[in-house]
DNA sequence: CTGAACCTGAGCAAATCCTGTACAGTCACG
DNA sequence: CGTGACTGTACAGGATTTGCTCAGGTTCAG
């Protein structure tokens, strides 16, 4: 007996595909192979065809072996485990409690559909709800994936705050609550990627007299989960600082979030200026609202996507 | 005949690698495997590689251990006795810090005792290396608990970086580097204690122009762990702002962290406004290096161990 | 039809862990 | 003041574990 039946629910049952689950889980394709050949785990079911089926659960449980990598523990040890047992684990390791499994009928949608969400999450903000924020951020966090969560959940949740802000519906205490609470949950999900990474190193900061630190942070656990090296610098760095900085030894590039608060002739000449006085070998990308385009020697990535297959492709 | 269940269901139990054993107590590696060694504890289970499989018990084993030596007792005194006996020697010596030990030795209480730990602390911010440092923090998190941590670890290390960007020895990037990785590191051992907390509400501000958000966060560490609700605004609100989060519900305190940079004169008068506007009911608490003394109906803790005790005696 | 996503299997490079030995600092004691 | 026990840390050489890549072919969806 069917529960509920929907005309465009057909294919989005309760499983996904291998790409959908390292989507969500940040987690390699390979890797989600060779687990499965090595340890069993985790083992989906097939289609006829021999593509891979994976429960939504699978998500749950790949987040918790995930943060307890990033601890030290070895793929062989815990990935056996049930979930009951990760959990036991992660309390034990750091006293990190795992997160209520939320209840789910959301249907991934295209556009619009994160319309209500984001509506929700302002309004959470506005009353200083802290766990229904972060429980929203978390579910949706699996239910899209990295790269969607930022694009149509984060990003315009804080771009509504901004807005509501500007039409006197919210103050700037909310929109600093709101701040506060999409970084925690920033810096949360990007830490074991952090802990993990042994790729190329970036240097990611904001310019002198720019505060907005949110768009620096979403595009860090892009970095993160793309196996970059962040030295996080954060807001609010004078350009002669990165011109030192870039004297380390194996930077590869410096990143630069660049806010809608930074009037774009400054925007232009600081980065025109910077852009200068930086190694030609090394890369410099902008992005944010106040970004400059077309600057030479300069690569401007007009969303999170734009970077995150720059990041994907890199040779 | 014996029946097996499963050829591989010796992971069926929990176990951890000396990897992640060490993490979890901040013990080196090196270390366990001598006292195992030396000692013959801990013991591990072996997988047929020979490599350690540790259970779960020995991080409740070695924390306890890893406290008595920090008392003055030996290794090779502690290392064999049960949990029990080792929760027996813990209440002996626990009220009194410089109490002497069981041979007569005197324990030095605090003092320098960190000093190594802050230098090397600043030097793996003068290297922006993010995992030497957070590794040094979580050693010492398990290692002194919350308290003692936030004040003699935490507070001196963000202390000395900013004497040794007075002196020129650092620069700004290097400043920015700690105090984000330093916020990293205490978001990430809030977080569990934060989606507990049930107890009072506190808003959590910096005053306007001021910037320096580390001090609240160590603050509001000791808010989360004592049960404490907290509504986190962060850097740079405006007084105004927090007249009106004042008008919220069930609110119980504003707490303030007022950086040194603020002049005296301008904090003075900022928070003497402030409380004016405030309802008398409403607690005002401010901290920090320019945080205002003697204000008629403002608390103003000068040290983190104020506060803790503060929040210990309300319930 | 065509590109994107997925499949299997083999294999490399790096990280982690193993054993054993060595070394420097501390402290009690003669 | 030298000596020896105790202790934490470091290093070398080798084995194991693990993430990631590549090649060659199949399936899926527009």
């Amino acid at each position: 007996m069917i529960r509920r039946s929907s005309k465009v629910a057909a294919a989005a049952d309760d499983s996904m595909s291998i790409g959908a689950l390292s989507r969500a889980t940040g987690i390699a394709i390979d890797t989600l192979r060779t687990w499965e050949r090595r340890y069993g785990v985790p083992r989906p079911a097939r289609k006829p065809s021999g593509h891979r089926l994976y429960p939504t659960e699978a998500v749950e449980h790949l987040r918790r072996v995930e943060q307890l990598l990033s601890r030290g523990h070895r793929p062989a040890e815990v990935l056996p485990l049930s979930l009951p047992r990760l959990d036991a684990l992660l309390a034990l390791s750091q006293g990190r409690e795992a997160v209520t499994a939320p209840d789910g009928t959301l249907v991934d949608g295209k556009s619009g559909a994160m319309a209500p969400v984001v509506a929700e999450l302002v309004e959470a903000s506005r009353e200083f709800d802290r766990e229904r924020a972060l429980g929203m951020l978390r579910t949706h966090w699996t239910r899209l994936g990295p790269l969607r969560f930022l694009d149509e959940c984060a990003a315009p949740f804080m771009n509504e705050v901004g807005n509501a802000w500007a039409a006197g519906a919210l103050d700037i205490r909310h929109e600093h609550f709101a701040s506060a609470t999409l970084s925690d949950f920033l810096r949360e999900v990007r830490s074991p990627h952090a802990e993990r990474a042994r790729g190329p190193i970036v240097v990611a900061a904001t310019l002198e007299g720019d505060l907005h630190e949110v768009g620096l942070l979403m595009a860090c656990v892009l970095f993160s989960i793309r196996g970059w090296q962040v030295v996080y610098v954060g807001a609010n760095t004078p350009s002669a600082e990165l011109v030192e900085l870039a004297k380390m030894r194996d930077l590869d590039a410096i990143a630069l979030s660049i806010s809608s608060a930074i009037p774009r002739p400054r925007a232009v000449r600081a980065v025109r200026a910077l852009r200068e006085k930086l190694p030609r070998r090394l890369a410099l990308w902008v992005g944010g609202a106040g970004a400059p385009a077309e600057l030479r020697g300069v690569d401007r990535f007009r969303s999170l996507s734009e970077l995150d297959v720059r990041l994907a492709t890199r040779g």
